[in-house]
DNA sequence: ATAACATATCATAATATCATGATATGAAAA
DNA sequence: TTTTCATATCATGATATTATGATATGTTAT
């Protein structure tokens, strides 16, 4: 998806100020992968919800089943399940069966992190 | 939007486990507020766009005008600069006028470490 | 004043995401 | 084995987000 459309329009936007192309190449060496990028997107993308980051957020405390979360967001079991289902395909909560019952916990410190930094972000 | 819908079916899930209640009110103590939530979730939905990450990305290295930022990132200038007014809007960035152009920056430190700490997640 | 340029805004169609009802699975109790 | 309970999956309509074409704003040069 990168480096076609050569009849773009854009091509040479700036062109006149050349100081401005070294810049672009600086920046450009640093760039990660479009790969990487995408993961990244999708990552951060789960943060976005205020129901998964409110399980998250719950998650940071102690770990949780499926019922307690239900109960402590006042949410419904399909909505809560199916967002774990998310959580978990993206690796950011892992579970242990007990019984009937499904004990939910982070998978990583990184989620806390970034829980924490963006909370401390929006009540400054 | 919290504490209604008394009628929902979900109220005693697992109330037969006592020590879950205990667990319930110990998360539900240390929940942020349902603003503080959907704020956060606002923030890092910003993060979950490829096209706005790759721009704070680049801001990361150095300071751009948007006309360096298409070029670096080969795309059109629409796009670039509605993005960049989504990360405006919820300041992420700032800019400084320069004649015709606009040089952008990143405005926090917070915006520099969640993305450093998301892409150590996805590297890991 | 007018042209050229850098950037911003608006409108929109394609696409993605959300919460939820209906239903399935799988474990323990009766 | 039948029931009950905790959880998971599927299908869907409502809503949100995306990139982009068309157009506007505002600045410098002629």
């Amino acid at each position: 998806m990168e480096n076609n459309n050569l009849e773009n329009n854009n091509e040479d936007l700036c062109e006149v100020f050349n100081s401005h192309a070294d810049a672009v190449n600086r920046v450009k060496e640093r760039m990660p992968s479009e790969d990487q990028y995408s993961n990244l997107s999708e990552f951060f993308k789960i943060f976005g919800n205020p129901t998964r980051l409110k399980i998250i957020s719950l998650l940071c405390v102690e770990d949780l089943c499926v019922c307690d979360l239900c109960e402590a967001l006042d949410l419904n079991q399909t909505t809560v399940s199916n967002q774990l289902r998310i959580l978990r395909a993206n690796n950011m909560v892992k579970y242990k069966k007990e019984g009937k019952m499904a004990r939910y916990s982070l998978t990583d410190l990184h989620i806390e992190m970034i829980y924490k930094v963006g909370l401390e972000h929006i009540l400054e």
